[in-house]
DNA sequence: TTCGATGATTGAAACGTTTTAATCCGGAAC
DNA sequence: GTTCCGGATTAAAACGTTTCAATCATCGAA
């Protein structure tokens, strides 16, 4: 009996990672079966313990209820007492346990943005929109990015679900993944921003792009253009296809050949796709080449402009370029960047308020909010 | 002593903003003296509690520390029970509590880094490169942005130690805050990015400024400059303290006259205070005007480029631009930027990853890591 | 048969807060 | 002198996990 104690301590102890065993550590306990077949033992522990209300509580000389009420409700304590909490919290470096108070009141003070792209300034402007109207509700705003890779999208939706935060906006890579609708079906509102689905069924914020798309045609058309190339890709991307609609029936109303549109698909909405798309269209004989390109944003409206200027071209006398998006950038392009500008930091703004007003509780319908684009012309349209 | 009872209960009844008494609610309760003056009555609740480990636990006929094992080792319970549990979670649509999973744990699965300015494409690569570093170890990367404004950084340290993040990797506006070395001192591990002390007081990875101001000078010198302005701000900034100096000792070395480095101040480093400085620049007469100009920064270049073609100037006959971080845009700008340039993914990998090991436990030394910069020469400064 | 080993499962104790009913106490009102 | 009131304070019960010793069941070897 004795051999079985010892070798299951050994076991145990081995695993571990222990090597030597100290004897003067082992302490006999009785089990029900009546004999000496259980062990128990201690280690040394790193007593590394953090700071916590108990020890503030203790230093101060009051009851840990007390120090909570210091945190939170600081008006039900004498001020002589405050002061002394105070103290007491400083000199030990006490930090509050978000876990352990968001456990317990189960409230979070945070709003979740999960972005499409980091490195696109668009992103970056809506971010901004929504941190000042989060910062004016006393919530902090935390960024992720999942760069259009659906598999990260998915982890970060679910860490921002079991963190229980107060809204998450999320501009996904697909608006009818049923992911978002299961999170906030589970509790979460989820508010969707920069797209939109055909249903309502969920919160929404975008920008009327099949307007964006017509507003673009309209201008190229008012300066002159009747061979004109759309230029963007991926085709199953809302966006893409909303803004080539608006382009189209834009052209379409003017009376013109939809033969004449030409639209040119690139892989992603990169600088890099800018140039690739450049390359391809200054390969064009000149009798055929477009004499004005309406970029599905500005990222490929800056490539493709770095791109033809390379090539000799020159714009807009070559080809007019009109981007979308107007992020800072495109004002400080070569040539300055005529483009379809959207309300960025509103949509941010907006999108935020949904998401709060909907966390708030009480009565809740969806709402799809639509902001309107507008036109900024450049050099690089008109001359 | 009925009337004292009852004037109790509706004044809480009313705090709790009720305006009817229900008295089938109230149940009287004893008190140890031995009278009827206190109350207990309970309220309607809207049980709206959210799926737990025990409901689970409950569904799959089993028990709770059963339901945690086939979350957190799978391998110490049966495949048939497993799935078994698995099925209940969906059914319910468990999902959860990060908030219980890390106060019980005390481990956190995610990393913080606190940008200065999320706008600066500078920023987000090197947030790109935490991410892909952080990936690896399977921890989550949460993004905030201080907008280099001191009051909103010191909020988002305090949230970032509450939630007892793994690491805190941070830009911070002032890198001699003493509120960093309070964090890290109560445990968390911070590490400044493209920042640093002059003492090795924190972890800290940063470029060689020094050396990036001496080598932006020494190619404007190859191109045959001898007037050159020196553009950035604020005076007070690390950053572009360490540029100006190496590119004065990079000056004096060519035996150069120290007055013909001219010094222009900006309030900030963004695309307004270089268009601003561009302005400043033109009003020089030309006789007096440098033929060159090193910005501390690319946004500075950029703004700067824009406003001084716009003056009728151009680049580089009339003015050589060189800028700095080399950010995408740079060379998508209306003439190609020279800049010199930071390995800014790599410089976000190695933060991480010093932050990872600082996490890891283990005996820790600060460790100061510094990068080499590097010059890309484009048309900004070859013509 | 019995004992020991192994693997699956359970029960209960944490973790650090917030919440809430209950207590205490000094003073005002009767 | 009671009685009542209100403000300050306290004690204890949550919150939803993870952890870990203890138990149970099964099986092989002695």
């Amino acid at each position: 009996m004795w051999e079985t104690g010892v070798t299951q301590i050994l076991r145990k102890w081995r695993e571990q990672g222990h090597t030597r065993l100290d004897c003067a550590k082992i302490v006999s306990t009785r089990t029900s079966r009546g004999g000496l077949d259980q062990w128990r033992w201690t280690v040394p522990t790193s007593a590394n313990r953090s700071v916590s209300v108990k020890d503030v509580a203790a230093a101060a000389g009051v009851s840990l209820g007390t120090v909570s009420n210091v945190l939170n409700k600081p008006d039900r304590v004498s001020e002589a007492t405050r002061q002394r909490v105070l103290a007491a919290m400083t000199d030990l470096g006490f930090v509050r346990n978000e876990s352990a108070r968001q456990l317990r009141s189960g409230v979070s003070r945070t709003l979740a943005y999960l972005m499409l792209d980091a490195s696109n300034p668009f992103f970056t402007d809506v971010a901004a929109g929504i941190e000042t109207e989060a910062e004016t509700h006393g919530l902090t705003v935390v960024l992720c990015n999942s760069g259009s890779r659906g598999a990260r999208e998915q982890a970060h939706l679910e860490l921002f679900e079991q963190q229980r935060v107060q809204g998450l906006l999320v501009t996904p890579v697909d608006p009818d993944s049923p992911t978002l609708d299961a999170v906030a079906r589970r509790g979460t509102p989820v508010v969707i921003v920069d797209r939109t689905r055909d249903d309502d069924s969920l919160c929404s914020v975008a920008v009327d792009d099949v307007l964006g798309g017509r507003i673009g045609i309209e201008h190229l058309l008012d300066r002159g253009h009747r061979r004109v190339a759309f230029i963007g890709g991926p085709a199953d991307l809302g966006q893409v296809r909303d803004r080539l609609e608006g382009a189209r029936s834009a052209w379409s109303d003017a009376g013109l050949d939809p033969e004449d549109l030409l639209t040119l698909r690139t892989e992603d909405l990169r600088v890099a796709d800018g140039r690739e798309a450049g390359q391809r269209l200054v390969g064009l004989p000149a009798s055929r080449r477009p004499t004005a390109a309406f970029c599905v944003n500005d990222l490929i409206a800056l490539g493709l402009l770095q791109q033809i200027t390379q090539a000799g071209l020159r714009t807009p006398d070559d080809l007019a370029i009109l981007g979308y998006d107007d992020i800072d950038y495109a004002a400080a392009a070569a040539v300055p960047l005529s483009s379809v500008r959207q309300p960025r930091q509103q949509l941010g703004r907006t999108a935020a308020d949904l998401a709060m007003t909907e966390a708030a509780g009480g009565p809740h319908t969806h709402r799809r909010v639509l902001f309107t684009p507008e036109l900024v012309a450049r050099a690089s349209t008109l001359g």
